[in-house]
DNA sequence: CCAGAATATTTGCTATTGCGCATATGCGTA
DNA sequence: TACGCATATGCGCAATAGCAAATATTCTGG
């Protein structure tokens, strides 16, 4: 396993291993309408613990794939705005297979 | 991490999982072409071991991703031609983000 | 039936990941 | 400074994933 250009595709899958987690995912789909959230949102939200959710909103820095400021108390996370278009097409795909949140029909 | 309607978000999870790991996805990038490739084949072109190269490939097969089929002593595997448009829309931004193997430009 | 090629699978092991709990840190206010 | 809220982090644990080596299985040709 060395033959490919892992330089980069190793980028892909570190992308992908980021995204392969339901806490992580359904956190960066809120995220993804660019708006700032903070972790205490998203933990309600998503029904999850504050180490837990405040960990996985580390990985998903980590992978460059939000930001986060801090705003008194509080850290608001959100898609990183400079996001390579190819990185922003896969989580797109991705979001858009997710089930959606139903919304009333008319 | 209850609410969010695992039942389809969960198989996007499963999708995710089984792409973010080299091999398999170098293997499938191979197979995406739509052709048959033989285990051997894959085990070369992606320095692999026998055992690895089956293993993942058996896991590309359970996530439905691709398709075997047993011809004499090979086992031909390919893109499965019954993926749904949300899956096929995943691994084409995925493959995309991949480096390219480099055609000589004119 | 036998030998050999191509694949799959079992086994034991190591590394990684996600979790909860407890604790630490940053910030605003009294 | 002390307290409280919001967030991060250290730690130990359980589960999972990936690997190599060995063995089993399937199929072909003789």
């Amino acid at each position: 396993m060395r033959i490919f250009s892992y330089t980069n595709m190793m980028n892909v899958i570190a992308t992908l291993s980021t995204l392969a987690e339901p806490t992580r995912l359904a956190a960066l789909r809120i995220l993804w309408d660019g708006g700032e959230h903070c972790v205490c949102e998203l933990m309600e939200r998503l029904e999850s613990t504050q180490s837990r959710m405040s960990r996985h909103m580390g990985v998903l820095k980590s992978a460059g794939l939000v930001t986060d400021r801090r705003d008194a108390q509080w850290v608001r996370y959100r898609r990183n705005p400079n996001l390579p278009p190819a990185t922003i097409a896969i989580v797109d795909a991705v979001i858009a297979a997710l089930p959606g949140q139903k919304k009333k029909a008319a």
